[in-house]
RNA sequence: GGUUUCGUGGUGUAGUUGGUUAUCACGUCAGUCUAACACACUGAAGGUCUCCGGUUCGAGUCCGGGCGAAGCCA
């Protein structure tokens, strides 16, 4: 093509070419006829039964003997034949494949796992779209200043997103473009964005009709009039937000202690009640304890928190407060602390606690053997040397919080 | 025989110039049909990064060797 772009046209076709690994079964074995491994796109896109599969086979011309091996392959391969993954599906599957640099070994399953995440999209979609309905009319222009905290953040976040995906693709790392949009989707907008402006829309609650107006906003200030025709997106300034970025993880590691432990005392539960096994419904009263530092991001945020760690009821103390008995506890970080209200035994959750303060020395200790060697103080960078000495602050800091609340 | 590449939880992988609490997907276990999604959600378990030695304050990340796998050339 080069040659015949030179003689033809004067000029060569194209400048960058990119050579993609083989694509290999899943045991990384070359496709091969006589095996019975080889996958034909069509069939992934489709589907097929494992009798299509050795129909295909038949009509070929293998050798009889052959023709037995391969079923055989077939059938150890595909038991259930392949599902339908669709043209969406397989074309990410592959592109993610990229990752590994000599060989692509095509595992179907993994093609059927973005089929599922296709699947997720398109309802994360038909939800954006019920909420918007037909008689919304989008603003001329999307100020981020005066939105809600969560839209401010999902913008935020989608800038980041927007801008590796594009960096990574002009540098051809394309799998890292696929992760990046894969997380944007999965952990951001879905789990934490959609799930955060729920209570927004409903019944029509006045109290959040602003709220609810920014959210249709911020759903809708990327659509374009067709995917097949629009440029590809590009960061846009004034997204970006770091201050909210922080406060959001700061919620989201909130919400993980809190999620974990209405698991962990769930479980204990089982045996002395039966009425508590549905947490969203009325799991009673939940507490969370803080400091000054976060008390205000926790303070402005407890819907979301609520929300997100599916709480009935949310009550911020400070330090002075008394906590009674009858709470589940775990820290969050240094600061802060959260207590659920639960009842029966909690033996579980205090085996799960030793544990995690047994993690934590261990962490220590092994900082603390570094930082003490011999030539540390003089060979290592005074960078290197604050961001241990912090570390070893906070971990320091989080073992105490920890041990207080066992005792 | 020569040479190259690779060896990370059950499986497949990520890991930028050495400074992590080692990433993700599938699978596994437990719970939930919680206002888009059970092709879902939530939680949990599971690796000390093939082995030995070296360099370094510090190595999955650098060097040497062993074992193992794959490719290329004879």
């Amino acid at each position: 093509m080069v040659m015949q772009g030179l003689k033809l046209g004067g000029d060569v076709p194209f400048t960058k070419i990119y050579l993609h690994p083989m694509v290999r079964d899943a045991h990384g074995r070359k496709m091969s006829k006589s095996l019975g491994n080889v996958v034909d796109p069509i069939e992934v896109i489709n589907g097929i039964s494992l009798e299509g599969l050795h129909k295909r086979l038949e009509a070929g011309n293998l050798d009889p003997k052959e023709l037995a091996i391969a079923i055989e392959g077939q059938k150890k391969d595909f038991p259930n034949g392949i599902d339908e993954c669709g043209v969406d599906a397989l074309r990410f599957a592959l592109v993610s494949y990229t990752a590994q640099s000599d060989k692509i070994n095509l595992d179907i399953q993994r093609v059927v796992g973005y089929r599922q995440w296709c699947n997720k999209l398109w309802n994360a979609v038909r939800f954006a779209m019920s909420k918007l309905g037909d008689d919304y009319i989008p603003p001329a222009n999307l100020i981020p200043d005066v939105l809600p905290f969560s839209c401010k953040w999902i913008l935020s976040v989608l800038n980041k997103t927007i801008f590796k995906t594009v960096k990574s693709l002009e540098s051809f790392e394309f799998s890292q473009a696929t992760t990046a949009v894969y997380s944007w989707w999965q952990y951001q907008l879905c789990d934490v964005f959609i799930e955060v402006i729920k209570p927004y829309f409903t019944g029509n609650d006045p109290k959040f009709a602003s709220e609810r107006r920014f959210a249709q906003d911020t759903l809708e200030c990327e659509r374009a009039e067709s995917i097949m025709i629009c440029d590809y997106p590009s960061t846009v300034e004034g997204w970006n937000n770091e201050k909210v970025e922080n406060d959001m993880d700061i919620i989201e590691s909130t919400v993980k202690s809190l999620r974990s432990l209405a698991k962990e005392s769930c479980d204990s539960l089982r045996f002395s009640a039966l009425l508590c096994l549905n947490i969203s419904g009325t799991l009673t009263n939940e507490k969370i304890f803080s400091t000054p530092v976060v008390t205000e991001i926790i303070n402005s945020h407890q819907l979301d928190i609520a929300t997100l760690a599916n709480l009935s009821s949310l009550t911020v103390i400070t330090e002075k407060d008394a906590v009674s008995s009858g709470y589940a506890d775990a820290v969050v970080n240094e600061n802060l602390s959260v207590y659920l209200e639960f009842q029966g035994a909690n033996s579980a959750e205090a085996e799960g606690k030793i544990k995690k303060i047994d993690e934590l020395q261990k962490q220590i200790e092994r900082l603390e053997k570094m930082m003490n060697a011999k030539g540390y103080e003089e060979k290592v960078l005074p960078n290197i040397r604050e961001k241990n000495q912090e570390k070893l602050d906070s971990l320091k800091l989080l073992l105490k919080e920890m041990a207080g609340l066992t005792l």
